[in-house]
DNA sequence: TAGTAATTTGTAATAATTACAATTTAATTA
DNA sequence: TAATTAAATTGTAATTATTACAAATTACTA
């Protein structure tokens, strides 16, 4: 995604058109890894050595409130991020630790009559197809 | 859940029949509230001023290693624990932060043709019932 | 009952995340 | 275009859940 885009995309959401807010989705939606923050604040520095930490937490704080990123929580210690808003699932291989998106109905419940959902994750683990090889 | 039926269980898992793991495991399965470590071990302290949290956290792994216990990963900065293993949702209310179990269909997936899935979970969040009103 | 391997315990270390205050900056207004 | 202001960035320090580790204890076996 080009910076002309996000510049669009954030004016529409009222967001400030930071550099580093910029910098972070535009990796995000380039780089569909599911990376978590520590992982982005490395890929930022490279290109600008003053980014800090916190404005790495900060950015994906904000592009998760906006509804332009969602939090992807399966690992155990630490958060992950995903551009892709569209309703998937998310296979973790225990082995190797990679994250892999895959396509999924939604369930049909029950117990939760009347409440309010706002998010829905789908977290599935275990062995991926190249670590059973 | 009383003590001679988890004997039994532990028994037949192979596990040691130590009383701190027994407490854990019977304050489990009697206290659906998916607690989290901290919670659990501020229990035990109360009948055993001895019991440790790293007990604590050893009797959650070895007890969710051997499929007793299943942790509930819906919180960012905790882990919560369920000893109902059967298949089924949970719902966080991001208002008053309860956890609440729900029924779920599983869902039709594809992409991971040849993955051994291992455990599946369905993480909901919004707003309670309760907290509506 | 003695031996042994596993478990418990307490302390210290680790690692992700958050708090906070000073500095800088994007967007607005004159 | 320059001044203003509220918001964002930055660096450091604090917080919190979890893990590492070694010594003491204990459950089970023979």
């Amino acid at each position: 995604m080009n910076t002309q885009q996000i510049t669009e995309i954030f004016k529409s959401k009222g967001l400030k058109l930071t550099p580093q807010r910029i910098a972070v989705y535009k990796f995000l939606t380039e780089n569909p890894i599911h990376p978590d923050a520590l992982t982005v604040y490395e890929k930022m520095v490279e290109s600008n050595p003053s980014f800090s930490k916190t404005t790495v937490y900060n950015c994906l704080q904000t592009l998760c409130d906006c509804g332009l990123l969602i939090p992807v929580n399966i690992d155990k210690d630490k958060i992950r991020f995903d551009a892709d808003t569209s309703f998937h699932g998310h296979f973790k291989c225990t082995k190797c630790g990679e994250i892999y998106d895959f396509q999924c109905t939604e369930s049909v419940v029950s117990g939760i009559d009347e409440f309010e959902t706002l998010q829905k994750d789908v977290y599935y683990s275990g062995i991926c197809k190249r670590c059973k090889e």
